[in-house]
DNA sequence: TCACGTCAAGCAGAT
DNA sequence: ATCTGCTTGACGTGA
C-alpha cells in the first residue's frame, strides 16, 4: 500500500510540466524543455524517495506536443538513455507510476479525428512508460468518454474501439469512474466485457453512484485488477468545506482520511491524493498512515 | 518587472 | 450563447 500525489511538487522549486506555445515550437525549444522536465522529474522522485512517497503520477506535459503533427523530432531516440535511467530509479525504489491523459482523449468519440488524435496521445503515454522499461503495473488512466445523448451506444462503441487497440496500449490502460457520466457500475460493466481494470475514484463516487457502500465498491473494483496489473489504484480526495459540491479540498482532511482508511481496512491498494497542495498533503497522510495502519509497512 | 489576453485538443452541465 | 471544470495555470507580448 502506497501513497502518492499527481504531477507537481510545489516545494522543490522546479516543474516537470513546463511547456511553451505551439507558435514558438522549435526543435531546440523542445529539447531544452524536455531536458529540464526530465531533470525536474528526477528531483521530484528523489524528494519522494526521501519521504517514503512511493506512488507518483507523471505529468502528460513531460514532452510537449509529442502527439502533435508539428513534432517530427525523434525525442524517443534522443532521450532514450535518460528515460531508461529514470526507469531504473523508479524500479530500484519500487515506485508505482501512473499517468492521466487529459480530457481530449476519447476512445468512444463520434468524431473519427478525435479518436485518431486520442490514439496518438495514448501512444505517447505508452512510449514514456515503455522507454522507462516499466512493467505493466505502470498504468494510464482515462475516463470512459462522452455520452453523445446515447449512453448504451457510447458504451458499445468504447468496447469495440478498445478491442481493436494495440496490445501495447491495452496492457496499460485503466478506466476511472467520473463524477457525472460513467459511474462505478458503468465501469464494472465495461470490465466484464473487456477485462479493463477499474481505477476507483472515491470522490467521484460520492457524486455519482448507484448507492454502493464503500466496502461494496472496494469488493467489486479491486477484483478487476489482475496480477500483472499490480495492486489496485484509488484516486482520493474530499469535498472542500463551504464550497460548491465537487470542489476538491485545498489540503487533506485528516479525519476524513483516517475514516477512509478504516472503512477500507481489509483491502490493499495504492492511493493517489488528488489534493491541491500536492506533496504537503502526501506527507501528512504518510505520517498518519505509518502511525495508525499496518498496511503501510 | 508586471499586466493580461490567450493558449493543441472535448464534453456537458450551469449560467 | 458563453462559461467552467476536468488533474493544473502559465506563456509570452507589450509596456
Amino acid at each position: 500500500m502506497k501513497i502518492g500525489y499527481p504531477c507537481i511538487n510545489r516545494s522543490i522549486g522546479c516543474k516537470s510540466n513546463k511547456t511553451f506555445r505551439l507558435k514558438s515550437y522549435s526543435e531546440e525549444r523542445l529539447i531544452e524543455t524536455v531536458d529540464k522536465n526530465l531533470d525536474c522529474l528526477v528531483r521530484i522522485l528523489e524528494f519522494n524517495i526521501k519521504h517514503n512517497i512511493l506512488f507518483f503520477r507523471i505529468t502528460s506535459d513531460l514532452v510537449p506536443f509529442a502527439s502533435h503533427p508539428i513534432c517530427k523530432f525523434d525525442w524517443q531516440e534522443y532521450f532514450k538513455g535518460r528515460f531508461k535511467e529514470i526507469g531504473n530509479l523508479i524500479e530500484s525504489h519500487n515506485i508505482r507510476i501512473s499517468m492521466h491523459p487529459d480530457q481530449f482523449v476519447l476512445i468512444n468519440s463520434l468524431n473519427n479525428t478525435v479518436f485518431e488524435n486520442s490514439l496518438k496521445e495514448l501512444n505517447y503515454h505508452v512510449e514514456v512508460l515503455d522507454l522507462m522499461e516499466l512493467d505493466t503495473s505502470a498504468k494510464i488512466q482515462i475516463h470512459v468518454g462522452g455520452i453523445y445523448g446515447e449512453k448504451e451506444k457510447s458504451i458499445k462503441r468504447f468496447i469495440e474501439r478498445f478491442e481493436k487497440l494495440d496490445e501495447t496500449i491495452k496492457r496499460r490502460l485503466v478506466i476511472e469512474n467520473d463524477d457525472r457520466r460513467y459511474s462505478l457500475k458503468d465501469c464494472l460493466l465495461l470490465n466484464a466485457e473487456t477485462g479493463i481494470p477499474v481505477l476507483f475514484d472515491i470522490f467521484h463516487h460520492e457524486l455519482n453512484n448507484s448507492e454502493e457502500k464503500i466496502s461494496e465498491a472496494f469488493r467489486l473494483f479491486t477484483k478487476t485488477w489482475r496480477k500483472k496489473d499490480g495492486i489496485p489504484m484509488v484516486d482520493y480526495s474530499s469535498q472542500k468545506k463551504g464550497e460548491l459540491k465537487g470542489k476538491h479540498t485545498e489540503s487533506i482532511d485528516l479525519e476524513h482520511f483516517k475514516n477512509f482508511l478504516k472503512l477500507t481496512e481489509p483491502f490493499d491498494f495504492d492511493i493517489m491524493l488528488e489534493i491541491k497542495d500536492k506533496e504537503k498533503s502526501a506527507l501528512k497522510a504518510m505520517k498518519v498512515a505509518l502511525k495508525d495502519d499496518d498496511r503501510f509497512i
